[in-house]
Parts: structure tokens; C-alpha cells; sequence
DNA sequence: CAAAACAGGTTTGCAATACAAACTTGTTTC
DNA sequence: GAAACAAGTTTGTATTGCAAACCTGTTTTG
């Protein structure tokens, strides 16, 4: 019986919004949480703030996410929040993920 | 209990070789024969010559595959073998994906 | 048998990307 | 009140993924 692994071509369909792996941590986080800051996401993330602005700048054209920005006393804060879209989306990927990783348990 | 989902910066681990999808489906499909020619990966990834041509360049250059050219007849055919940093590779990203799905059978 | 079509790949050109350095706007400290 | 600092955004750049164009040899055809 010859070894009959994951359609290959549906690994050229994953979602490249949410592949790419910073934005792919930034909507993990989000999705574990209501309501996250900018700050408190670049820091769980280690990514740099030019990079982190403009992977939820891509993400939010995406539709993935939206931005909420509000004041602390007088300082500007920006926090994010996963849409309903970005959920779905995220769901999506990890089933595709799941269906190309071998079974558990292979010699 | 707060939700405690996977580390985010885990995520930016990923081995970006293995992480492009053109590069992960032919991976997969070396991965389940011992060798395996141009045009057949070609046909069942559905990739461009070019891009095909440039992603199994890129693999070799890491390690992750070795190019066989031999003569079917008289016209030249190219075949691609898994090494074993490749299947290495492949088992370690497989491994990262897995910790960064969640758990089956959430609500 | 010459030329035209075809096969198997590779190289080139280009648009899109990820990333951090530099900048901007406002606030706090000295 | 000048200088340092905070929170983000924009700009500049090197890398990348992709297919069109190209190359070398083989087969078909008029």
C-alpha cells in the first residue's frame, strides 16, 4: 500500500494573511483574549513596534482584527480585538493545518 | 482560569524554509517517496516550472534535498530526493505546528 | 532534411513582503 | 523650558515568491 500522505495542494491554499508567523501570533494572543494593548502585545510577541504596527495595520485591512484607541489619564493607548471574521479565519487554519500533520504516532 | 494558549513567540521560530507552503507541499511529497521527479512534483503540486524550479534550488541550499539528474532514454530527467536534515526539518516543524493548535474539541 | 513545434528546466524581471531605523506627536522629568 | 521619554507610524531596504522569457536539446512535420 503505498504511502498516501496530505493533498499537497491544499497547503497552497492556507490563508497567507494568517500564515505568516508573526501575524499568526498576533491573532493567537488575540483570540485568548477580549481585548489586548499594543504594548502588552509586542512584548508576549518580542516583535519590534514598526513590525508589530504594521502586521495589525495588515490584519485589520484583512478584516481580522479591529483597532480600539482610547486614552489612559491623557496617554494614548492602542488595543486590539479579534473580529468574528479573524476567528473564522483562524479556524480555518487550523484545520488545514491538522489535516496535512501525519497522524500521531508514525515509525 | 485564564485562558492559557500556545507561546506566541514559539511561533516566530518556525523554520521559514519549511514554513512556505510551495516549499512545505513538495517537502510533504518527497517526504513519502523515496524519489521523486520534476514533472511528477510538478503536476501534483500544481506549481510553475520557475517557481517549482526556484523552490527545490532554495530546499537544496538548505540541506533539505538532493537533486538527481540521469537520462530517461535520452532526454534528461530530474528527480529530487528528502535528506535526512529534511525529514528532520519536516519532523520538528511538525512538532512546533502541534503545539500551536489547540486541543481538539473546543466549544 | 530543414524548420518548426515541443520538452524539460533555469534564469531574469518584477511586484509584494517583512523588518527595523528613523521620524512624529505628545508627555513627563530635571 | 529643555531634554529625555512613550506610543505608535512612516519610510527605506533587502529578501522573497512568482511567472514570463529564455535556453538546450529532441521530436515531429512539410
Amino acid at each position: 500500500m503505498p504511502k498516501n500522505g496530505p493533498d499537497p495542494r491544499a497547503i497552497l491554499d492556507l490563508d497567507r494573511i494568517v500564515h505568516e508567523p508573526a501575524r499568526l501570533a498576533i491573532l493567537t494572543v488575540l483570540a485568548s483574549a477580549e481585548e489586548v494593548s499594543f504594548l502588552f502585545l509586542q512584548r508576549v510577541t518580542g516583535l519590534s513596534k514598526g513590525n508589530l504596527s504594521s502586521h495589525t495595520q495588515k490584519l485589520e485591512a484583512a478584516g481580522y482584527l479591529e483597532t480600539v484607541k482610547a486614552f489612559q489619564g491623557r496617554i494614548p493607548v492602542t488595543s486590539f480585538r479579534i473580529t468574528e471574521d479573524g476567528r473564522a479565519a483562524l479556524r480555518v487554519y487550523h484545520q488545514q493545518l491538522r489535516a496535512l500533520l501525519p497522524k500521531e504516532g508514525k515509525p
